[in-house]
DNA sequence: AGGAAGATCTACT
DNA sequence: GTAGATCTTCCTA
């Protein structure tokens, strides 16, 4: 399967948030591969989004979000790590939230990771699948676009998927639109509906 | 130094 | 299903 250009980040943050879905995120661990099909992303902005990291201007841990477009953006919140993928038009901000996976590789180790946890709870939560990928602080800035990193991002197999929306999930002020995207009747999405 | 933060787990009704 | 404690950085004072 193919890794995913570098353009592809390179597009307004909903489009690439709503196009992400389906594809395969897989985290190379020494000889061992995880990996599990994204079925939930949100997009943020930048200055004009208040829910966005980047909103209140540019600072050294949101940095990522200004430049390097088909990065990993990493940070803590309520104690777990969330998985970003960096993506906006040239010259712009934002980035994607990876908020759930459904698991394919490596699904014991991933629940060696977590604590034994059933599988349909295994990753649909954006800290949930940061912790069963052992994605932490260390992986910031890593490019998903190289075969050869620890992350990356692969073109899934083709198929019909229908895709839902609905405002963002936790966030205090959310913008007017939809910006949160899953794959209709997907278990593994963290939250059907609302 | 103190608090907020894009969440999760546990313990209840 | 809903409520509350707790998780660990970074930001602001």
């Amino acid at each position: 399967m193919s890794v995913l250009p570098r353009s592809f980040y390179e597009r307004d943050p909903a489009i690439v948030a709503k196009e992400l879905l389906g594809k395969i995120l897989v985290r190379r661990l020494g000889s061992e591969s995880l990996s599990g099909k994204i079925v939930e992303t949100e997009a943020y902005y930048g200055e004009n989004d208040p829910a966005s990291k980047a909103y209140k201007g540019r600072k050294k841990f949101n940095e990522l979000m200004f430049f390097d477009v088909g990065k990993a953006f990493i940070y803590m919140v309520h104690g777990n790590w969330l998985l970003n993928i960096v993506a906006h038009a040239k010259g712009d901000v934002g980035a994607v939230l990876i908020r759930a996976l459904e698991p394919q590789e490596g699904v014991e180790i991933m629940q060696r990771q977590r604590k034994a946890n059933s599988l349909n709870k295994l990753t649909s939560g954006p800290g949930m699948l940061a912790k069963a990928l052992a994605i932490t602080k260390e992986l910031n800035g890593i490019d998903v676009t190289e075969r050869s990193s620890e992350l990356f991002i692969v073109e899934g197999v083709m198929e019909k998927i229908q895709i839902c929306s609905s405002h963002r999930i936790g966030v205090k002020i959310d913008l007017p639109q939809d910006l949160r995207f899953f794959i209709m009747r997907n278990k593994f999405v963290s939250k059907p509906r609302k």
